[in-house]
DNA sequence: GCAATAATGTAATGTTATTACATCAATTGC
DNA sequence: GCAATTGATGTAATAACATTACATTATTGC
Protein backbone atom coordinates (compact mmCIF):
# COMPACT_ATOMS: atom_id res chain seq x y z
CA UNK A 1 0.00 0.00 0.00
CA UNK A 2 1.65 3.60 -1.13
CA UNK A 3 0.76 5.68 1.48
CA UNK A 4 -0.90 8.78 -0.03
CA UNK A 5 -0.62 12.02 1.23
CA UNK A 6 -2.01 12.41 4.74
CA UNK A 7 -4.80 14.50 5.37
CA UNK A 8 -5.09 17.45 8.00
CA UNK A 9 -6.28 15.68 10.68
CA UNK A 10 -4.47 12.59 10.03
CA UNK A 11 -1.10 14.74 10.34
CA UNK A 12 -2.20 16.16 13.54
CA UNK A 13 -2.67 12.37 14.85
CA UNK A 14 0.40 11.48 13.54
CA UNK A 15 2.29 13.91 14.73
CA UNK A 16 0.79 13.76 18.12
CA UNK A 17 1.89 9.80 17.98
CA UNK A 18 5.44 10.55 16.97
CA UNK A 19 6.14 13.29 19.39
CA UNK A 20 4.77 10.66 22.47
CA UNK A 21 6.98 8.96 24.58
CA UNK A 22 4.98 6.14 24.99
CA UNK A 23 1.42 4.63 23.70
CA UNK A 24 -1.85 6.96 23.68
CA UNK A 25 -5.14 5.77 23.85
CA UNK A 26 -8.03 7.79 21.17
CA UNK A 27 -9.02 10.25 24.20
CA UNK A 28 -5.51 11.37 25.37
CA UNK A 29 -5.20 12.01 21.49
CA UNK A 30 -8.52 13.75 21.72
CA UNK A 31 -7.24 15.55 24.80
CA UNK A 32 -3.86 16.94 23.17
CA UNK A 33 -5.40 18.02 19.99
CA UNK A 34 -8.32 19.83 21.25
CA UNK A 35 -6.56 23.14 20.89
CA UNK A 36 -6.11 22.07 16.70
CA UNK A 37 -9.57 21.87 16.78
CA UNK A 38 -10.75 18.60 17.93
CA UNK A 39 -13.99 18.47 19.69
CA UNK A 40 -15.08 14.73 18.74
CA UNK A 41 -13.62 11.06 19.06
CA UNK A 42 -15.00 10.53 15.79
CA UNK A 43 -12.43 12.59 14.29
CA UNK A 44 -9.26 10.52 16.29
CA UNK A 45 -10.65 7.08 15.61
CA UNK A 46 -11.35 8.29 11.36
CA UNK A 47 -7.44 9.27 11.69
CA UNK A 48 -6.40 6.47 13.15
CA UNK A 49 -8.02 3.70 11.29
CA UNK A 50 -6.62 5.21 7.92
CA UNK A 51 -2.82 4.99 9.84
CA UNK A 52 -3.01 2.16 10.38
CA UNK A 53 -4.54 1.41 7.23
CA UNK A 54 -1.41 2.78 6.16
CA UNK A 55 0.82 0.86 8.72
CA UNK A 56 2.39 4.36 10.17
CA UNK A 57 0.73 3.80 13.64
CA UNK A 58 0.44 0.25 15.70
CA UNK A 59 -2.67 -0.42 17.60
CA UNK A 60 -1.74 -2.43 21.34
CA UNK A 61 -4.75 -4.32 21.76
CA UNK A 62 -3.89 -5.36 25.64
CA UNK A 63 -3.78 -1.33 26.22
CA UNK A 64 -6.41 0.06 24.12
CA UNK A 65 -3.80 2.40 22.55
CA UNK A 66 -1.66 2.92 19.81
CA UNK A 67 1.56 3.93 18.77
CA UNK A 68 3.85 5.35 16.02
CA UNK A 69 5.27 2.40 13.57
CA UNK A 70 9.07 2.48 14.39
CA UNK A 71 10.12 1.18 11.51
CA UNK A 72 12.76 3.55 9.88
CA UNK A 73 12.19 2.60 6.56
CA UNK A 74 9.51 3.56 4.30
CA UNK A 75 5.78 1.87 4.22
CA UNK A 76 5.26 0.99 0.90
CA UNK A 77 5.60 -2.51 1.80
CA UNK A 78 4.13 -5.21 4.53
CA UNK A 79 6.85 -5.57 7.68
CA UNK A 80 4.94 -9.15 8.19
CA UNK A 81 4.29 -9.73 12.09
CA UNK A 82 4.99 -6.69 14.56
CA UNK A 83 5.56 -7.69 18.06
CA UNK A 84 5.73 -5.64 21.15
CA UNK A 85 7.22 -5.62 24.50
CA UNK A 86 5.38 -3.59 26.78
CA UNK A 87 6.86 -2.23 30.09
CA UNK A 88 4.45 -1.74 32.82
CA UNK A 89 6.73 0.12 34.83
CA UNK A 90 7.61 3.02 32.86
CA UNK A 91 5.19 1.57 29.93
CA UNK A 92 7.53 1.65 27.45
CA UNK A 93 7.21 0.41 23.92
CA UNK A 94 9.51 -1.95 21.62
CA UNK A 95 8.44 -3.04 18.92
CA UNK A 96 10.24 -6.29 17.35
CA UNK A 97 9.86 -8.35 14.06
CA UNK A 98 10.78 -11.66 14.07
CA UNK A 99 11.15 -14.01 10.65
CA UNK A 100 11.56 -17.09 12.55
CA UNK A 101 8.40 -16.54 15.04
CA UNK A 102 6.85 -15.69 11.50
CA UNK A 103 7.81 -18.73 10.11
CA UNK A 104 6.61 -20.82 12.89
CA UNK A 105 3.23 -19.10 13.15
CA UNK A 106 2.42 -19.41 9.61
CA UNK A 107 3.58 -22.98 9.61
CA UNK A 108 1.13 -24.05 12.42
CA UNK A 109 -1.82 -21.82 11.30
CA UNK A 110 -1.65 -23.81 8.00
CA UNK A 111 -1.54 -26.69 9.29
CA UNK A 112 -5.16 -25.83 10.46
CA UNK A 113 -5.70 -24.69 7.49
CA UNK A 114 -6.08 -21.04 9.08
CA UNK A 115 -5.95 -17.65 6.78
CA UNK A 116 -4.37 -15.15 8.72
CA UNK A 117 -5.33 -11.18 8.61
CA UNK A 118 -3.83 -10.53 11.82
CA UNK A 119 -1.36 -10.75 14.03
CA UNK A 120 -1.03 -9.90 17.83
CA UNK A 121 1.84 -10.41 19.56
CA UNK A 122 2.10 -8.01 22.98
CA UNK A 123 4.43 -9.35 25.70
CA UNK A 124 3.55 -7.46 28.72
CA UNK A 125 6.04 -7.08 31.68
CA UNK A 126 9.03 -4.85 33.27
CA UNK A 127 12.04 -3.76 30.65
CA UNK A 128 15.39 -3.55 32.49
CA UNK A 129 15.17 -0.56 34.10
CA UNK A 130 12.38 -1.30 35.66
CA UNK A 131 12.76 -4.90 36.56
CA UNK B 1 -1.64 -22.30 41.52
CA UNK B 2 -3.65 -25.20 42.99
CA UNK B 3 -6.96 -24.15 42.17
CA UNK B 4 -9.62 -24.25 44.80
CA UNK B 5 -13.09 -24.93 45.30
CA UNK B 6 -14.95 -22.26 43.12
CA UNK B 7 -17.64 -19.93 44.49
CA UNK B 8 -20.92 -19.70 43.46
CA UNK B 9 -20.62 -16.56 41.33
CA UNK B 10 -17.27 -18.12 39.74
CA UNK B 11 -18.94 -21.56 39.25
CA UNK B 12 -21.99 -19.55 37.11
CA UNK B 13 -19.72 -17.82 34.83
CA UNK B 14 -17.27 -20.70 34.12
CA UNK B 15 -20.40 -22.73 33.45
CA UNK B 16 -21.34 -19.76 30.81
CA UNK B 17 -18.00 -20.28 29.34
CA UNK B 18 -17.69 -23.82 29.14
CA UNK B 19 -21.82 -24.30 27.76
CA UNK B 20 -20.66 -21.34 25.28
CA UNK B 21 -19.52 -22.24 21.63
CA UNK B 22 -16.81 -19.59 21.60
CA UNK B 23 -15.86 -16.15 23.87
CA UNK B 24 -18.19 -13.99 25.44
CA UNK B 25 -18.18 -10.61 26.81
CA UNK B 26 -18.47 -9.73 30.22
CA UNK B 27 -21.51 -8.12 29.42
CA UNK B 28 -23.21 -11.29 27.46
CA UNK B 29 -22.09 -13.37 30.44
CA UNK B 30 -24.02 -10.92 32.86
CA UNK B 31 -27.07 -11.12 30.46
CA UNK B 32 -26.84 -15.02 30.75
CA UNK B 33 -26.64 -15.21 34.24
CA UNK B 34 -29.40 -12.68 34.96
CA UNK B 35 -32.17 -15.52 35.46
CA UNK B 36 -29.46 -16.51 38.38
CA UNK B 37 -29.49 -13.60 40.34
CA UNK B 38 -26.74 -11.65 38.43
CA UNK B 39 -27.51 -7.60 38.18
CA UNK B 40 -24.41 -6.02 38.07
CA UNK B 41 -21.03 -5.85 35.91
CA UNK B 42 -18.83 -6.11 38.89
CA UNK B 43 -19.97 -9.90 39.86
CA UNK B 44 -19.03 -11.05 36.41
CA UNK B 45 -15.71 -9.19 36.51
CA UNK B 46 -14.85 -10.69 39.76
CA UNK B 47 -15.52 -14.25 38.91
CA UNK B 48 -13.45 -13.72 35.81
CA UNK B 49 -10.39 -12.23 37.65
CA UNK B 50 -10.50 -14.95 39.69
CA UNK B 51 -11.22 -17.59 36.85
CA UNK B 52 -8.12 -15.49 34.73
CA UNK B 53 -5.95 -16.35 37.89
CA UNK B 54 -6.45 -19.82 38.16
CA UNK B 55 -5.95 -20.37 34.61
CA UNK B 56 -9.54 -21.74 33.83
CA UNK B 57 -10.32 -18.87 31.52
CA UNK B 58 -8.83 -16.73 28.70
CA UNK B 59 -8.95 -13.47 28.11
CA UNK B 60 -9.19 -12.77 24.50
CA UNK B 61 -7.44 -9.06 24.29
CA UNK B 62 -8.35 -8.52 20.61
CA UNK B 63 -11.99 -9.30 21.38
CA UNK B 64 -12.92 -8.10 24.42
CA UNK B 65 -14.21 -11.25 25.46
CA UNK B 66 -13.31 -14.54 27.32
CA UNK B 67 -12.90 -18.21 26.88
CA UNK B 68 -12.71 -21.48 28.77
CA UNK B 69 -9.47 -22.50 28.56
CA UNK B 70 -9.03 -25.90 26.44
CA UNK B 71 -6.63 -27.53 27.98
CA UNK B 72 -7.73 -31.27 29.26
CA UNK B 73 -5.80 -31.96 32.40
CA UNK B 74 -5.73 -30.02 35.20
CA UNK B 75 -4.39 -26.70 35.83
CA UNK B 76 -2.02 -27.43 38.85
CA UNK B 77 0.81 -26.05 36.56
CA UNK B 78 1.68 -23.48 34.23
CA UNK B 79 1.07 -23.73 30.53
CA UNK B 80 3.13 -21.75 29.37
CA UNK B 81 2.33 -19.40 26.25
CA UNK B 82 -1.22 -19.53 25.33
CA UNK B 83 -2.59 -18.66 21.12
CA UNK B 84 -4.94 -18.33 19.62
CA UNK B 85 -6.29 -18.57 16.12
CA UNK B 86 -9.98 -16.44 16.12
CA UNK B 87 -12.29 -16.90 12.95
CA UNK B 88 -13.94 -13.60 12.10
CA UNK B 89 -16.37 -15.59 9.98
CA UNK B 90 -17.74 -18.01 12.38
CA UNK B 91 -16.19 -16.93 15.74
CA UNK B 92 -14.15 -20.10 16.33
CA UNK B 93 -11.52 -19.83 19.00
CA UNK B 94 -8.70 -22.52 18.75
CA UNK B 95 -5.93 -22.89 21.79
CA UNK B 96 -2.61 -24.04 20.68
CA UNK B 97 0.98 -23.76 22.57
CA UNK B 98 4.35 -23.99 21.01
CA UNK B 99 7.33 -24.67 22.37
CA UNK B 100 9.46 -23.42 19.61
CA UNK B 101 7.34 -19.86 19.62
CA UNK B 102 8.05 -20.00 23.51
CA UNK B 103 11.51 -20.54 23.36
CA UNK B 104 12.04 -17.85 20.90
CA UNK B 105 10.71 -15.08 22.34
CA UNK B 106 11.75 -16.20 25.58
CA UNK B 107 15.59 -15.65 23.53
CA UNK B 108 14.30 -12.24 22.31
CA UNK B 109 13.04 -10.88 25.54
CA UNK B 110 16.02 -12.06 27.57
CA UNK B 111 18.36 -10.36 24.79
CA UNK B 112 16.66 -7.30 25.89
CA UNK B 113 16.43 -8.22 29.36
CA UNK B 114 13.05 -7.69 29.49
CA UNK B 115 11.26 -9.81 32.54
CA UNK B 116 8.00 -11.35 30.91
CA UNK B 117 5.10 -11.43 32.98
CA UNK B 118 2.12 -12.55 30.55
CA UNK B 119 2.16 -12.77 26.68
CA UNK B 120 -0.59 -12.74 24.20
CA UNK B 121 -0.82 -14.14 20.64
CA UNK B 122 -3.64 -14.11 19.22
CA UNK B 123 -4.37 -14.44 15.16
CA UNK B 124 -7.12 -13.21 13.42
CA UNK B 125 -8.36 -14.74 10.10
CA UNK B 126 -10.68 -17.54 8.47
CA UNK B 127 -10.80 -20.91 9.97
CA UNK B 128 -11.09 -23.95 6.80
CA UNK B 129 -14.86 -23.27 6.97
CA UNK B 130 -14.74 -19.68 6.38
CA UNK B 131 -12.33 -18.95 4.10
C1' DG C 1 -18.32 -16.91 69.66
C1' DC C 2 -15.45 -13.63 67.58
C1' DA C 3 -12.06 -11.54 64.74
C1' DA C 4 -10.16 -11.68 60.30
C1' DT C 5 -10.65 -12.56 55.61
C1' DA C 6 -12.97 -13.45 51.36
C1' DA C 7 -17.02 -13.02 48.65
C1' DT C 8 -21.06 -10.56 47.35
C1' DG C 9 -24.54 -6.75 46.28
C1' DT C 10 -25.47 -2.27 44.42
C1' DA C 11 -24.84 2.23 42.51
C1' DA C 12 -22.32 5.35 40.22
C1' DT C 13 -18.91 6.55 37.23
C1' DG C 14 -15.05 6.24 34.02
C1' DT C 15 -13.11 4.73 29.63
C1' DT C 16 -13.25 3.08 24.93
C1' DA C 17 -15.65 2.81 20.50
C1' DT C 18 -19.48 3.17 17.16
C1' DT C 19 -23.84 4.71 14.78
C1' DA C 20 -26.38 8.17 12.52
C1' DC C 21 -26.78 12.08 10.06
C1' DA C 22 -25.44 16.57 8.12
C1' DT C 23 -21.99 19.32 5.73
C1' DC C 24 -17.96 20.43 3.10
C1' DA C 25 -14.15 19.63 -0.26
C1' DA C 26 -11.88 17.47 -4.07
C1' DT C 27 -12.26 14.87 -8.33
C1' DT C 28 -14.32 13.09 -12.41
C1' DG C 29 -17.10 12.94 -16.49
C1' DC C 30 -19.49 15.34 -19.60
C1' DG D 1 -18.59 25.10 -16.13
C1' DC D 2 -21.20 22.02 -13.52
C1' DA D 3 -23.64 18.00 -11.91
C1' DA D 4 -22.37 13.68 -9.89
C1' DT D 5 -19.60 11.02 -7.24
C1' DT D 6 -16.39 10.23 -3.69
C1' DG D 7 -13.75 11.16 0.39
C1' DA D 8 -13.10 13.89 4.46
C1' DT D 9 -15.07 16.41 8.26
C1' DG D 10 -18.25 18.05 12.10
C1' DT D 11 -21.49 17.02 15.76
C1' DA D 12 -24.50 14.54 18.76
C1' DA D 13 -25.99 10.61 20.73
C1' DT D 14 -25.37 6.15 22.20
C1' DA D 15 -23.29 1.60 22.80
C1' DA D 16 -19.81 -1.38 24.79
C1' DC D 17 -16.36 -2.35 28.13
C1' DA D 18 -14.43 -1.73 32.80
C1' DT D 19 -13.53 0.22 37.49
C1' DT D 20 -14.23 2.75 41.97
C1' DA D 21 -16.53 3.18 46.21
C1' DC D 22 -19.02 1.58 49.78
C1' DA D 23 -22.16 -1.47 52.34
C1' DT D 24 -23.32 -6.20 53.53
C1' DT D 25 -22.95 -11.20 54.04
C1' DA D 26 -20.43 -15.62 54.27
C1' DT D 27 -16.49 -18.34 55.57
C1' DT D 28 -12.44 -19.53 58.08
C1' DG D 29 -9.24 -19.84 61.95
C1' DC D 30 -8.67 -19.55 66.57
Amino acid sequence: MATPQLTKNQTLVMDALSHSEGPMSAYTILDKLRDHGFRAPLQVYRALDKLLEYGLVHRLESLNAFVACSCPHDHEHDHGVTAFTICEGCGQVTEFHDEAIEQRLSALTRAQSFKTEKTTIEIRGHCQSCA
